[in-house]
RNA sequence: GGUGGCAUAGCUCAGCUGGAUAGAGCACCUGCCUUCUAAGCAGGCGGUCGAAGGUUCGAAUCCUUCUGCCAUCACCA
């Protein structure tokens, strides 16, 4: 039992005992690190139900703990905070109740209902960037937090792969590509498709240039420009089942796919199940039909259907267009009843979209719940802030993106040249040492990019290089190497790692922070989960590091001559790098076993 | 203009349902590698928590107004 709930039964049985008061609540803090105490009880909150001056109260109930609870070993009182010390077998039964829980801190048995998480979610005709790395990133490791939490859990994503963007790249190709192919340039097929939708735009603007020297306005120009109204030709086409367009369609959509199967592979994602917006846009449709007839949605003269949110504090929003073509809301609606037909246990969905699309998941939810679906109100938009470069927003069509896969390999290959020049890794092979190189890049990214709350945004500077140093994955990666390194050496010294623990050990300082910190582990986990913030994994994992670090450099593991204690600071070591190996597959980051 | 979000140290960020003197990292300065990996540790410098009111025993946290930045309000996605 967490000490929490413990103390907060004796607390009331004491304000009952001393003051004859019933308290409907305890509040607890940690002590603060200036006082003694291990918790602290916030006396406060109690003085609407018992009169008198806080310090004495808090001073009376410290006496009642005391000589009550078995677990108080003594206690101060500072105005109204009543910090109590708790004894050293509690955390050593705590240690013993957990050494040996394979997966601490998980919840193992599953919900019966089952969560689907989107994330990613591409448009088919350029290569992923870095705000897409954040999307996914995200999107994977609230998926690995609720599955912690209990959870059963889909990853899935909508792949946008119709449409005029893509049209735009066929075209371009079609015009100026002399049937290049990924095999023929050696390409990732994403970048060469990317490169084509860059021509299409530099052609567009070249035709809108030349229409407005012969006389023609730019607003005029920019909607008659040749390469565009072809473009719109070739999704009229597409659209109609034209097949040649379709062929090319596939041929190109496909090397997007390859493409961006080596950018997931290396950014270490992954799906159980994929949706194509080819295959979902016209699904909504049928939706929309009931709908109408129901009268959840309405027909404006010209034939267009609308929903009017007015009354929900929203406007009218469209739902279909008049030519009886759908918009994004309809394929949006028909992809969410789609996977609850799917799959049959979904309770919940989690869509993981920057916060520019804040109201169109707002109106998505609302009509979903005016068309009388129950499990409208278990859908979440995790909504996270843009990534900014110092020159501000990203954007494809300028160029002023950072590529994804450019980005893993900068990053890879600082992580080496920081490591070559430390050279801890001569008994390291080439290949070993890439890996590893690849798992301080990444881990570096990673981290920098889920330790910060999701709804912030973010400003990347590419000229300044992530940091290795501090708060970062690097720096918890180090830990675990360091700690790893003890366990080996505990191997060959023959230190029994699986011996009893025992219960009279005279707790060092450091070793109790650790107890504590490991013993919020559970809770932060379902914290995280409730509020889908990998963030709060990040900052628990580095407080736990910090923690460790101090009591590695002030305390010796392996140099103590008390074999108990001994014995006991490498198995806290080791239960430290399970709880750091734990947190990181959360967010998605491997650990090494040495750096 | 309507709506939503954000604003904490020079920079990047923590700060749980209101609680003690607002915490880390980077940068800058001082120490510590003949003892378990110095990608580390110990310490120093640095804050009118955007502004003003209000609620409260107590406000970075809740409420109101204001300022600044961002997003959004399309028969685009």
């Amino acid at each position: 039992m967490r000490i929490q709930e413990i103390l907060t039964t004796k607390v009331k049985e004491a304000v009952l005992s001393i003051y004859n008061v019933e308290l409907p609540t305890v509040e607890f803090q940690p002590t603060r690190k200036d006082f003694a105490g291990d918790i602290t009880v916030v006396v406060f909150p109690m003085l609407r139900f018992v009169k008198g001056n806080p310090a004495v109260i808090g001073t009376e109930i410290g006496k009642f703990l005391k000589k009550n609870v078995a677990e108080v070993e003594g206690f101060n009182t500072v105005k109204g905070f009543l910090n109590i010390i708790i004894n050293n077998t509690f955390y050593l039964n705590f240690f013993k109740e957990i050494r040996d829980v394979a997966k601490y801190g998980y919840v193992v048995e599953k919900d019966s209902e089952a969560v689907m998480v989107e994330y990613s979610s591409p448009n088919t005709n350029k290569p992923l960037h870095l705000g897409h790395i954040r999307n996914n990133l995200l999107g994977y490791s609230v998926a690995e937090i609720l599955k912690a939490s209990g959870k059963k859990v889909y990853k899935t994503q909508i792949i946008n792969d119709r449409g005029i963007h893509i049209c735009k790249s066929m075209l371009a190709w079609e015009r100026f590509g002399n049937g290049e192919t990924p095999k023929s340039t050696g390409l990732k097929g994403d970048k060469l498709v990317g490169n084509y939708y860059v021509k299409f735009n530099s052609a567009y603007k070249e035709e809108i240039a030349k229409l407005v020297v012969e006389g023609s306005t730019e607003k005029v120009a920019e909607k008659e420009a040749p390469i565009l109204l072809e473009a719109q030709e070739m999704l009229r086409k597409w659209e109609a089942g034209d097949a040649d367009v379709i062929a090319l369609w596939k041929r190109m959509n496909q090397w997007v796919y390859s493409g961006f199967e080596v950018t997931y592979k290396n950014l270490g994602v992954d799906f159980d199940t994929l949706y194509y917006e080819s295959n979902t846009y016209l699904l909504g449709k049928d939706i929309v039909e009931g709908g109408l007839k129901s009268g959840v949605f309405f027909k404006k003269e010209d034939g267009s259907v609308w929903i009017d949110l007015t009354e929900d504090g929203l406007d009218e929003k469209i739902v279909l267009r008049s030519d009886g073509t759908a918009v994004y809301m309809t394929q949006d609606l028909g992809t969410a009843i789609q996977r609850v037909k799917d799959f049959e246990d979904i309770g919940g969905m989690v869509y993981t979209v920057g916060n520019e699309q804040d109201y169109h998941f707002k109106v998505l939810f609302l009509i979903l719940k005016k068309l009388g679906f129950s499990w409208a109100d278990k859908l979440f938009h995790l909504s996270y802030g843009m990534v900014d470069l110092p020159t501000g927003k990203m954007k494809s069509r300028e160029g002023t993106v950072v590529d994804a896969d450019d980005l893993m390999q900068d990053m890879t290959q600082t992580a080496a040249s920081i490591s070559q020049e430390l050279g801890k890794l001569e008994e390291y092979s080439e290949e070993k040492k890439l890996e590893l190189y690849g798992m301080i890049g990444l881990g570096a990214l990673k981290y920098y990019i889920l330790k910060v709350d999701p709804k912030k945004r973010i400003l990347f500077n590419p000229e300044e290089s992530v940091d290795f140093q501090g708060n970062t994955g690097p720096f918890i990666q180090y830990t675990h190497a360091r700690i790893q390194s003890i366990l080996r050496k505990a191997k060959e010294t023959n230190v029994p790692v699986l011996g009893e623990v025992s219960l009279s050990i005279n707790l060092h300082e450091k070793e109790k922070e650790l107890l504590k910190q490991i013993e919020l582990f559970p809770e932060i986990i379902q914290l995280a989960a409730e509020n889908y913030s990998p963030a709060l994994i990040a900052n628990y994992t580095y407080d736990l590091v910090k923690c460790f670090n101090s009591f590695y450099q002030n305390v010796s593991i392996l140099g103590e001559s008390n074999e108990e204690n001994k014995v006991f600071r490498v198995q806290l070591s080791q239960k430290v790098a399970e709880v750091i190996q734990s947190s990181f597959k959360l967010l998605g980051i491997e650990v090494p076993e040495r750096m």
